[in-house]
RNA sequence: GGGCAGAUGGUAGAGCGGUCAAUUACACCUGACUGUAAAUCAGGCGCCAUUCGGCUACGCAGGUUCGAAUCCUGCUCUGCCCA
């Protein structure tokens, strides 16, 4: 049994369970959605309110604050809870992700990764010993190992490349943790190893043998929702499930769509991170559960759409968000077509309601042994936008 | 009363004989977004047609020309200047 990890309950007809992760800033009950706030902040939304509406962990991200403001700044400041005023758990991103998304931009090596600073264009490498230390300099409570993977399609050797190197990375980064945490900013900080290998059964399976090896706490599965179709993906997560060890808590790394999230519970994962609710609400692409007899599960709606210019009702009426009680649709439509940032901030307010009120939603169907109803109301879920 | 400048698609504003259904911007319509260099990006935006294409258009009316938003004449309107 894992000391860190405690599982409370588990659905008979799938590999969904409720949990706790205890981190050293409090428990933190799964299936769990973490909020991004990659630069110490969930964009308009301050830490407080998050808390208030139920959110345990929140995800930031090493290689922004190691540009800005800088972890030795974060560390003087008393760490990145203190500096942003979050009390729940952190969850930091190691930097492996930029390696993907700014691809044209960095270079690769054993080593580590050079990056072009995206502020001032000077260049910095980021290696696994760095990247453990600057996550230790912000004192997240689960930092990640700096992990590489490919994008999709990619031959199984490029993937085999990078699925070698993450785990030569993994113990890297394992040593310098060991070495360092004890006299951090959070000693109660955990290192997590990260699984990759795409779509490929023996390649998920290595990187999940070599890297539980290791001896890590709990394990991220990454390399996910890249541009493969559904399937594939969730085949990729189960491939790396079934070779990682049951009772370790699983993240999954940047899904998904509330369906997505809902089906990779089923495969066993524990925690999920994605800028969906945030990115989307700030473009007006809003979430809103369908009422019993008219579909199943939810639909989005572009709130900017002309239909809703006379639609003076509350956005979603089965939402108890700040946004859904206090304003309507018209409202919404007119913010965002003057570019009023209170339209980014209600949408971003009600688009995490949403996924936190869906994840309460999830956690209470597998107490109550009803999980497979709503994973089904999920999997059939009506497609089309309102 | 005289002189000068101008009238272009929802708006502003290019174009000044053919390659113009007309640059561009804004507005408007629609879509995308998955470990956030995303309050970003993409497409559409005269009418008809699924495509080929057809039709009507650059103040109004005539004219020159194979061909006009572009040149000429008159008219209407607007702005500025002189009386």
């Amino acid at each position: 049994m894992s000391d860190i990890f405690q599982i409370i309950k588990k659905d008979p007809e799938s590999k969904a369970r409720t949990g706790i992760i205890k981190t050293a800033h409090g428990d933190v009950h799964t299936p769990v959605f973490l909020p991004i706030g990659t630069k110490g902040a969930i964009k308009s939304i301050a830490a407080e309110e998050l808390r208030f509406w139920g959110a345990e962990m929140i995800l930031a991200n090493t290689y922004h604050l190691w540009q800005r403001p800088s972890d030795a700044l974060i560390a003087k400041a008393g760490g990145l809870h203190k500096f942003m005023n979050w009390k729940g758990s952190i969850f930091t991103d190691s930097g492996g992700f930029q390696v993907f998304s700014l691809a044209k931009m960095v270079k690769v090596s054993d080593l580590g990764v050079t990056f072009q600073s995206d502020i001032d264009g000077s260049t910095h490498t980021l290696t696994p010993e760095s990247s453990v230390q600057i996550q230790l300099n912000l004192g997240s409570d689960i930092a990640l190992v700096l992990d590489e993977f490919p994008g999709f399609p990619a031959t199984a050797q490029q993937v085999k490349d990078t699925v070698d190197r993450t785990t030569m990375w993994a113990k890297r980064a394992a040593l310098e943790h060991n070495k360092l945490a004890g006299s951090s900013v959070n000693p109660g900080q955990m290192l997590w190893g990260i699984i990759q290998g795409s779509t490929y059964k023996k390649l998920r399976q290595q990187s999940a043998e070599e890297i539980s090896s290791l001896g890590f706490p709990g394990f991220a599965i990454g390399g996910v929702a890249v541009g493969e179709p559904e399937d594939k993906m969730y085949e990729g997560v189960s491939y790396a499930q079934s070779y990682l060890p049951e009772d370790a808590p699983k993240h999954l790394l940047g899904v998904g769509t509330p369906a997505q999230i809902v089906g990779a519970v089923a495969l066993g994962c524990d925690s999920f991170d994605c800028v969906i609710p945030t990115r989307e609400a700030r473009h007006g692409k809003l979430y809103i559960n369908l009422k019993p007899g008219e579909g199943k599960g939810y639909v989005t709606v572009n709130i900017d759409n002309e239909k809703f210019k006379e639609d003076f009702t509350p956005l979603d009426n089965t939402c108890n968000c700040y946004c859904c009680a206090n304003f309507t649709r018209a409202y919404l439509r007119h913010l965002f077509a003057s570019k009023e940032p209170l339209g980014i901030r209600l949408a971003t307010m009600h688009n995490l309601r949403f996924y936190l009120n869906l994840m309460v939603r999830v956690r209470q169907s597998i107490e109550s042994g009803s999980f497979g109803t709503l994973q089904k109301t999920y999997r059939d879920q009506t497609k089309n936008q309102a």
